[in-house]
Parts: structure tokens; sequence; C-alpha cells
DNA sequence: TATTGTTATACTCTATAACTATA
DNA sequence: TATAGTTATAGAGTATAACAATA
């Protein structure tokens, strides 16, 4: 395992294997969630949206299209599945009768919880070719490409 | 830019930076070719079947299928809009009359090339804040990820 | 007049199943 | 019987445009 061979790289080349990578690791999270068996439909987006759901605790559609980077009309249809799938509540908001806020319910959280487990088994078999100093250079690497570009990546994309 | 803030950096944060990191290019990516204002349809599978194409000269629909990692049918829809907008062409296999080939058009090698310096240029505006060797780096430690998993990465998404 | 969320519609990428023609 | 490609159909994720209720 030489670097040798990898010197005076193309930058095409970094951004092709970046995305062949990133897009390897989808679909082995992916199929690892599906593996799961879960008693509903889960995925990628879907999973995003009910944590980011889960990390504001309540939520307006209007400020989780924006947080996604999708379009509100997109976060309605997210929130009629995962709603029929009692995995969240829609509330009227009090102050803006306008607004709807989304929340996670407790069924939805102890499911979340399996999810994650089952992620932290599949990334520590992805990335078990590479030493603790390698994953914190690699993160380094990943940081430093998106945090000082000025298109802020305000987004995020967990899976 | 110390790099102490990122040790005992756990696998999942490793491959959600990756994931992230990723989406975020390929919207760059994929905004840079929508720019060109090409007289077709272009995106990222398209393109990527296109330069698969491109890689073989002549290739059997089934075995692009296998390629791309998607498929016969999916292909077949691909290779209809493909065609219709001039960009390749279908022949039947001499060596079989089941077999279609396909094979690009002189124009799509021209409308590729072009996409191909627009690509360029987008990733060294992403790749702009790291240095040579940190790019060398990068690109060494995502495919020791991928080449030494058992399941083998074999299609290639470029974009 | 602007914003929030929804109805209506459509596009891209992907899939499975059934079929036709060939091998 | 198996393979190559197509027709038919479906579903997930995304979008724009028009609209109702509210600000």
């Amino acid at each position: 395992m030489t670097n040798q061979n990898f010197s005076k790289t193309s930058s095409v080349d970094v951004i092709h294997a970046l995305i062949k990578t990133s897009h390897y690791i989808q679909r082995e999270f992916e199929a690892s969630i599906a593996s799961l068996d879960m008693p509903f439909q889960i995925s990628g987006p879907r999973l995003r949206l009910l944590l980011k759901v889960s990390e504001f605790g309540k939520i307006r559609m209007s400020e989780l299209a924006t947080k996604l980077g999708i379009k509100a009309r997109t976060v309605t249809d997210f929130v009629d599945a995962l709603e029929q799938e009692k995995l969240l509540v829609r509330q009227p908001d009090p102050l803006d009768r306008r607004a709807t806020l989304i929340q996670l319910t407790d069924y939805a959280k102890d499911q979340i919880l399996k999810v994650q487990m089952c992620e932290k088994e599949a990334a520590d078999i992805l990335l078990r070719n590479l030493s603790q100093e390698q994953r914190d250079n690699l993160l380094h690497l990943l940081l430093g490409l998106t945090n000082y570009n000025e298109v802020q990546c305000n987004f995020e994309e967990l899976i």
C-alpha cells in the first residue's frame, strides 16, 4: 500500500473516486437498513428527514424543506407517508395558523435507535481497512474540501 | 487547521461526512453541466452511460447494464432517449441476432469533450483548498476504503 | 402583497413481470 | 431451456405552477 502510485492525481480523478466511493457506501448503508426488516418503509431520504426532525424536536415544514435542501411540496409527500407509518405527527403551529409543526412519535424514536445501531455496524465494516489515524485524516480532508468553499453545504444529507 | 480536532472520529461520522461531501459535489457537478446549456438533456446517469459506451467503443446493451450496475430494462429507456438526441445509435450484433450493440455518434464525442472540460473546471474549483499532496492522500484513502472490501465496486459511477 | 402548505401534474431513475425473438 | 431486449407497469424522489388560508 504505497502512496507513490497515486501522486500527481488529477482533480477529476479525485472527484470521481469520491462520488464512486460514496455511491458504494450508500448502497451498503441502504442495504443494511433494508435488511433490518423494519415494520415500515425506510430509506435514505426518509431517514434523513426523520433525523432532522429528531434534531429539532418540533420543526415547521417550511423550515424542514430549507434544512434538507428540498422543496416544500416534496416535504408534504414525505410527511404524508411518514405520518401514515405512525412515525411522526402534524400539529398546528400556535404562533402562525398557516404553519404546521412536525414532531416524531415515541415509536419513531425507538425505531430510529435501531436504525442508528445498524448504521454504526455498517460503518465499522466499511471502514475496517482504515486505521484510526487514516479515518481522522479522511474526515479532515473531507471537511477541508467543503468548509472552505464559499457555497456552504448547509443542508445535511446523512444518507 | 489543526488535525487534533478530528481525532478519535467515529466511523459513522466519517461515513456521513463522505456522503454529505459527495452530495455537495454532485450538485455542483450537475449544476456546472446544466449551466453549459447543451442542446440536449444531460444528467449524471446519462453521462455515465455515454462515458461507458465511449470506453468500449461498441458494447451490448446487456453488458452495459452489468457494467453500470442497473437493469437491462433501465438501459432500454436511456438508450431510447439518447438515440432520439442523436447521441448514440443501435446496431444489430452480427454475432447474435438477439443482441444490440450501442455506439456513440461523432456528434456525441464532440459534446462529451465539452462536458469533460466543464467537469475539469468544476473539479479544480471544488478541490482548490487541497494541496497536491492532500489530493493524492484523499484518493489513496478512498481507494483503500473500497479496494479492500470483499464486495467489489465493479460498476462505475462517475457522477 | 408575501408566506405556508396543499392539490395537480410531470420528470428522472430505477425496478419487476410478462413477452418475443433468438440461441 | 436460457438469454437479449422490449412492452407494460410501478414506485421513490424530486420539481413547478396554481390555489387557499393566513400573515
